[in-house]
DNA sequence: TCCGAGAGCGCC
DNA sequence: AAACGGCGCTCACGGA
């Protein structure tokens, strides 16, 4: 009987938190023992984490919390602590495992072996509706009618009475805490009620089978970011201190004439209309624009100096500071990938942006290098976009162009009779669903010209518009939204349903890839992929089989007959580091 | 001090 | 008839 009281004293006490979830630390044996015995009767239960920050490669980066519950409670497993074992069993015991933002609480966790048991409410949430905003906390709110935020804003009052800020609080509040613990628990539990929400409609729409695809999609990205990619870093280092001389040189210039700050809008504005330069473009909210565009036509020393100094700032920030200061301790780059980063499917890569490196000078790429004894290298699909346009829209002149191998941009060339760069300029704008207007500010031609051009291509390929026309008018009958041939529902803003064309085609682009990408795994190619860049591949393999890889690997990636097209396919050896592709 | 919208610009 | 799509990052600026 002693000893039963005993057991009793040695439960922590639980925390009640809002929307009546039960929070309970897991900090005794008892605790422990309560635990075990909650799991043994769950499937499937939610899993969250708490972390100093969000960096997970960089030094100092530690997992503080992690979360696992239900719809109603939630038990809390301090990172460190003694009942790690418990935590990391319950993990791998087979049970159903619900994250928001899986890639991130994997890594965190080091469980990335996890991945074939993992939900993600996030991607979930973006299978259902892809336009919307996939926090937790507003997703929450949205589908839940709670207002998650109100923990978070007690915790970042607690951060900001102890002179943390939002971004420090995360790293020294107490592990403790309750309000931390309470607003950690929480989540789990919100997560587990918002998977509940999201499954029924994805069973009852029958997206079954795109979760399916996209679990497994999200794994290899994951793994991915953990393989990152070598970086060099005594040449970036380098390359930052001559930036940084070089946006230096441009800022005294313009200091000399007159502007002390030349990242200010306003104060450029000012000097050149003070100068008497005519400026004529005007930014959506009525200022005049200071864009590239309008400063290049500008016969100014400023205006130079200008572009020099933002071209060399965003080189030095935002990808060699950027790829510097994320470098992980192994001294590799870990890209987040987000698999489903775009509303229309498209991935987005970040921390660093290595989707945007500039492509025009081999100087910010050099710095990824191949693992040694390793080439780099890259396949990508050739005009993807225009052959699944021709494809979706069964155009019948484009589809025999392609069977054809024809210059697709010279014929819109002839038929419009403009030069073929304005010719490619039209089909792209075709696929973005420009106009005149667009074409015109593009190639730099009078709108006049602009317009004959694109009577030229619609001529040329009649079967565009009316496929663009039916895709519009059925897009509003159905309630403002287009269906992939891949089952993907994208929705439009009203007043842009022009975009359908763009959103059905960038989404079955974007699908052709992730689908090689499934191929390539199957194949046993995967461990040799570094990046995806949209509609390409980027790739390491040893030196002597580089070559043999590229022509296996573009093949893979290839597809025969997409509705009477070829997806064809571009493959290059490039060299010791992904800047020698760009020499 | 912090946060966010806006402008600008890199990529496909 | 006309309608330029999708991201991530940095900075300046203004309001809380």
């Amino acid at each position: 009987m002693c000893m039963r009281v005993a057991f009793r004293v040695a439960r922590t006490a639980a925390l009640s938190a809002p929307f009546g979830a039960r929070v309970f630390p897991v900090r005794s044996a008892d605790d422990a023992e309560a635990f075990s015995e909650w799991l043994s009767t769950r499937t499937l239960v939610a899993v969250d984490t708490e972390a100093t920050g969000l960096d997970v490669f960089c030094a100092g980066w530690r997992l503080r919390l992690t979360q696992i519950g239900d719809a109603g409670s939630a038990w809390v497993f301090e990172a460190g602590g003694e009942f790690e074992s418990v935590r990391r069993a319950a993990l791998y015991s087979g049970v159903g495992l619900i994250f928001h933002n899986a890639p991130f609480d994997l890594h965190a966790l080091g469980m990335l072996d996890l991945f074939p048991f993992a939900f993600d409410t996030a991607m979930m949430s973006h299978l259902v509706d892809p336009s919307r905003r996939h926090g937790l906390k507003g997703l929450t709110t949205d589908l839940l009618g709670s207002d998650a935020g109100e923990g978070e804003k007690l915790l970042k009052a607690h951060f900001s009475a102890n002179g943390w800020t939002g971004g420090t609080g995360w790293a020294e509040v107490d592990l403790r805490n309750e309000d931390y613990v309470r607003y950690a628990g929480l989540d789990a539990v919100l997560t587990f009620r918002l998977f509940e929400k999201l499954k029924a409609t994805i069973e009852a729409r029958g997206m079954g089978h795109l979760l399916a695809f996209e679990r497994r999609l999200a794994h290899l990205m994951a793994k991915l970011t953990d393989r990152g990619m070598l970086v060099d870093k005594a040449y970036a280092a380098q390359l930052g201190v001559q930036l940084t001389a070089d946006a230096q040189v441009a800022e005294d210039k313009a200091a000399m004439m007159g502007v002390s700050n030349p990242r200010s809008g306003k104060q450029i504005r000012e000097a050149l209309l003070l100068a008497g330069v005519k400026l004529t473009k005007r930014t959506p909210t009525g200022e005049f624009s200071t864009a590239e565009a309008v400063l290049e036509t500008v016969d100014h020393p400023l205006a130079e100096a200008v572009l020099d100094l933002r071209s060399a700032q965003k080189s030095n920030k935002a990808y060699v500071a950027g790829t510097l200061e994320l470098l992980g301790v192994d001294g590799r780059s870990h890209p987040w990938i987000r698999p489903l980063g775009a509303r229309t499917g498209r991935m987005s890569v970040s921390k660093p942006p290595l989707q945007q490196l500039p492509s025009g000078d081999p100087t910010i790429r050099r710095m990824f290098v191949a693992d040694p004894g390793n080439l780099m290298g890259a396949s990508d699909y050739q005009g993807v976009e225009l052959r699944v346009l021709a494809a979706l829209a069964q155009e019948k002149v484009m589809l025999q162009a392609f069977k054809d191998g024809a210059d697709l941009h010279q014929m819109t060339a002839d038929a419009a009779r403009v030069s073929r760069k304005v010719g490619k300029m039209a089909n792209f704008l075709t696929v973005y669903g420009g106009g005149p207007t667009a074409l015109a500010s593009q190639a730099k031609i009078s709108h006049a010209e602009a317009k004959k051009a694109l009577r030229g291509f619609n001529r040329a390929y009649p079967g565009v518009k009316r496929w663009s026309d039916t895709v519009q008018s059925k897009a509003a009958r159905d309630g403002y939204m287009v269906t992939t041939v891949t089952g993907r529902v994208l929705p439009l803003d009203r007043d842009r349903i022009y975009a359908a064309v763009n959103y059905l085609v960038q989404s079955t682009a974007r699908d052709i890839l992730a689908q090689a990408i499934l191929r390539i795994e199957e194949a046993g190619m995967f461990d040799n992929v570094l990046m995806l860049v949209h509609d390409e591949v980027l790739w390491q393999a040893p030196k002597a089989e580089a070559e043999e890889f590229a022509v296996e690997m573009g093949r893979i990636m290839s597809v025969d007959d997409f509705y009477g097209v070829a997806i064809t396919t571009d493959s290059e050896v490039y060299g010791p580091n992904w800047g020698s592709g760009y020499e």
